[in-house]
RNA sequence: GCCGAUGUGGCGGAAUGGUAGACGCAACGGACUUAAAAUCCGUUGGGCUGUAAUUGGCCCGUGCCGGUUCGAGUCCGGCCAUCGGCACCA
């Protein structure tokens, strides 16, 4: 025996030999339709994780802990008898792998492939039963083969509005079909980081500095590509009342498209020949409106600008396109602008108002104008003040509020032709007013933008789009995948340029073309690899049909039965995802709405200290170490105890202990160390009927890990599983059945362990029963729960007086009188009136005294 | 500022409107041991109180204030705190 530490249960050696073994028999292999040992018979489930970017340090505690989760649903549904598909891939293309290739010269490629290689034997280790057979990698050029050809369908489609759908771009009568596509390139303003020389996304972008770094960043104009998801909005939006997801992140997607109805008005323009189109919700509160504000950017300030106010203009939208979005947001606390020197006609009033320009008005959202009604818009009122603007009050409130800076409905007063009415009404009635003059109607605005889908970057999908006297085309398809050249140098060319641009040779495609040197952002893969996951190594299709049909089917509009993963992607991928499912499923390559029927969000681990795990702060926890301590059942079943899946949480060492503790407690139930410290089952493990108490024991766990695992309460299923060895612990002989039938519940949480112990159990009694994860999962016998005495509370007046042994068949009368007969009771009520005797059967019994 | 989530012992947490604190950790006491570790047994929300001792008895208690109810951790209204999202969105 060796000298180190002994190991409570050989886990150590356990769990090696079984993840072998799974590996061998390609146990959790999933066939598809059509394949070898596919059973039609089984209905089928699909449950996903979110895929991990594998980066260099490795797997974190967090990654695991919705792993776990799926993990358990697979292995339960397994046992249930259905097809489980339970994939798992890599999200390869990201920035740290470029950025570790700007350092070191290592291809991108290099560092993925190790990297990968490190994430895939961590997660082995810990036993999950994914369908190895299925592993796809976004950077692999026959995955992304595929993501390009999904892009030239959206690039090949349009949104045609009369049948709200996408529809292929020969379906389109117009003129210039490049006005119309789903993929389209337009001048935006895109976020500029001069220090890094590169372009980044938004969620690069934090607080108005680069995330990386943290230097200031600039709006800057560029021509990018753009996908319109925007055509969808509606869709997108009704679409999440069909999901079963958490309201919370329904409402931040909700929150994110942000789609608000009013009413688009237009100002003429004194002496111009042109109107300002402004956007507004309170279309009630025209009367109001005093003055207009455009977006410094908007395109109608150079043409209504006067001479006199001209040097100021150009001043004030010079600094304001300077600005950093930092400053912008740090000066957002004071109102600045300039008066344009022109003025418009409130259609309402058909009074002359001034026109000012302002960089509290945002070219991106509405018209880029606003009408300045500073009685019933903070913003506008804060501006109004500083300017010496006038302010008219066109609402009263229902309550004594101040009129004056009210914003919100009420009745509508100063405004001649809605007078009395309320705001909704007055809404309506000024909108219908506006449209027969021809000077505004009714409008739906939307804060979600078009996807800028180009990036300067070398480590993604390059785009399948050549350039021919500046006119775009896609590449054929037969060329596809298309993949990026190699380089020597990484490093941003600081001018905006794609690095793609120094591989010259590659970017000519022919004597006049060249082809596109913007690379996909990282959302492209993700956007479909639940998809792919269905027919992962299809080289003639993205998917083969029968196989998407298969395997995305069922009754609900989400083909993914459960989908496990962080708050951190509620937005932008879950969002982006439906986008492209939606836009395949009018094209008519997938069968399903929506991609995602159920979604669970797991909580955040917080280090031992209760703040979030950061190197800084020295409190990360390895999975590897805890695995090497306690072994990868203990880890497994820590993660799940720790508290509800969807709750933030601290890591506690001494938990983990105590939930290894229980593991060998279980071991230890079954099997006893001989004279020479070999493991043997344990002779009190002997094939006889159980006893009452124990069925009872037995029975009660069935019930409740059976129902705590389809209510992801999986905390509480192990502490049931623990009160059911509690009982065993000190008897004096153990059931064979009862312990092979809670082997089965265990082993969706601890498969190691149990299968092993399984195994014993078989060869020490000579049974020739198969593998526990072949086995079905137990029923419960409601009968064996029955109680042929119930204890009953009584209560008086709420308060808990004494308890009592009743037989289950007592009637209400019977509890009534009992408990009106108890000494305690009688103690209590003398001298006092019994005004009211409430008997809840079996549980308890509510005496109201005054 | 707006929206959302959460708030229960020393800690993680458990409780279809019906015994608050299951299960686990930590702590303390005991058994086993030459000793320690491991294991097993017991105690453990707070306060007051009873008896030689034991079984006890009483009051308070789920962020705060109020309400509904025979009965509230749970439902309703108002506040406070923490976390997360959005943030001049017209």
């Amino acid at each position: 025996m060796s000298s180190d530490r002994r190991k409570p249960y050989p886990f150590d050696q356990i769990e090696p030999k079984w993840q072998a073994i799974w590996d061998e028999r390609q146990l959790f292999h999933a066939p598809n339709p059509g394949e070898k040992d596919f059973d039609p018979a089984k209905p089928k489930f699909y449950v996903l994780d979110m895929f991990p970017y594998p980066s260099g340090a490795g797997l974190h505690v967090g990654h695991p802990e919705g792993y776990t989760a799926t993990d358990i649903v697979a292995r339960y549904k397994r046992l249930h008898g259905f097809n489980v598909l339970h994939p798992m891939g890599w999200d390869a293309f990201g920035l740290p792998a470029e950025q570790y290739a700007i350092k070191t010269g290592q291809h991108p490629a290099i560092t993925t492939r190790e990297n990968v290689a490190k994430f895939k034997s961590q997660l082995k280790r810990i036993g999950f039963s994914y369908d190895w057979q299925r592993e796809i990698n976004t950077t692999d050029p026959k995955y992304y083969k595929w993501t390009q050809w999904i892009f030239l369908q959206i690039y090949n489609s349009w949104f045609n509005p009369e049948t709200n759908r996408a529809e292929p771009i020969s379906t389109y009568r117009g003129t210039d079909p490049d006005r119309v596509r789903l993929a389209y390139i337009a001048d935006v303003p895109v976020n500029w980081c001069p220090e890094l020389g590169t372009v980044l996304a938004n969620e690069e972008v934090v607080e108005g500095k680069s995330e990386v770094g943290g230097f200031p960043v600039v709006r800057r104009p560029m021509r990018q590509w753009m996908l319109r998801i925007t055509a969808f909005t509606e869709r997108l939006l009704d679409g999440l009342d069909e999901l079963d997801w958490p309201e919370g992140i329904k409402l931040l997607q909700r929150n994110w498209i942000g789609r608000s109805q009013g009413a688009e008005i237009n100002f003429k323009i004194e002496n111009v020949d042109q109107q300002i189109r402004v956007f507004t919700t309170r279309p009630d509160t025209l009367y109001g409106g005093t003055f207009l504000v455009l977006a410094p950017e908007h395109s109608l300030v150079d043409l209504i600008v006067t001479e006199e106010q001209w040097p100021a203009v150009r001043e004030y939208r010079e600094r304001a396109a300077r600005k950093s979005e930092l400053e912008r947001v740090d000066l957002s606390k004071e109102k600045t602008g300039v008066f344009t020197g022109a003025y418009a006609i409130n259609p309402a009033t058909d009074k002359k108002i001034p026109i000012w320009i302002a960089d509290y008005v945002l070219v991106g959202y509405g018209t880029g104008a606003i009408g300045g009604v500073p009685a019933h818009d903070e913003r506008d009122l804060e501006f109004a003040k500083k300017f010496d603007l006038p302010i008219v009050v066109v609402v009263q409130p229902t309550g004594d509020e101040p009129p004056l800076g009210f914003i919100g409905e009420g009745i509508a007063i100063n405004s001649p032709i809605i007078n009395g009415l309320t705001s909704a009404e007055a809404k309506k009635k000024i909108t219908g007013w506006l449209e027969e003059r021809g000077s505004g109607k009714r409008a739906i605005n939307y804060k979600l933008r078009d996807w800028l889908f180009s990036r300067q970057r070398y480590w993604g999908e390059p785009f399948p789009i050549v350039w021919e006297n500046g006119k775009h085309r896609a590449l054929p398809e037969k060329e596809l995948p298309l993949i990026p050249p190699p380089l020597d140098d990484y490093k941003p060319t600081g001018t905006g340029e794609p690095p793609l641009a120094k591989a010259k040779e590659w970017i000519r495609y022919s004597d006049k073309t060249m082809r596109e040197m913007n690379t996909m952002p990282q959302w492209a893969g993700s956007c479909w690899y639940y998809l792919r996951f269905s027919d992962p190594h299809n080289d003639g299709r993205f998917v083969g049909e029968e196989a998407e049909r298969y395997w995305m089917g069922g009754e609900k509009p989400g083909g993914v039965d459960l989908y496990v993963g962080g708050t951190e992607h509620a937005v932008l991928h879950l969002l982006y995802a439906r986008f492209w499912q939606k836009v395949l499923f009018d094209l008519d390559y997938v069968s399903k709405p929506e991609p995602f029927q159920r979604l669970v969000n797991q909580g955040i681990i917080l280090g031992e200290d209760n703040q979030k795990m950061s190197k800084s702060r020295g409190n990360i926890v390895n999975p590897d170490d805890v695995i090497d301590q306690h072994g990868a059942d203990a880890f497994r079943c820590y993660e799940m105890f720790m508290g509800p899946l969807e709750q933030m949480k601290p890591w506690s060492t001494h938990g983990v202990e105590g939930v290894a503790r229980f593991l060998a407690r279980v071991w230890r139930l079954l099997m006893t160390e001989n004279q020479g410290g070999e493991w043997e089952i344990s002779n009190k493990v002997q094939a006889i009927d159980a006893t009452k108490a124990q069925q009872k024991l037995l029975h009660a766990t069935i019930k409740k890990v059976t129902a705590d695992i389809e209510s992801f309460s999986f905390n509480t299923a192990i502490s049931q599983m623990m009160i059911f060895v509690n009982g065993f612990t000190n008897a004096e002989a153990i059931p064979l059945s009862v312990m092979r039938t809670f082997l089965v519940l265990l082993n969706p949480f601890a498969p190691h362990i149990s299968s092993e112990l399984w195994e014993r159990l078989n060869a020490e009694f000579g049974d020739a029963r198969e593998d526990v994860t072949q086995q079905s999962w137990p029923a419960y016998d409601e009968q064996l729960l029955v109680e042929d005495e119930v204890e009953i509370v009584i209560q008086i007046n709420g308060k808990l007086r004494d308890r009592i042994k009743m037989p289950i068949a007592a009637t209400d009368e019977e509890l009534k009188a009992v408990a009106l007969s108890d000494p305690k009771v009688q103690d209590r009520i003398v001298g006092k009136a019994v005004r009211k005797v409430i008997v809840v059967p079996k549980k308890l019994v509510n005496i109201v005294v005054t």
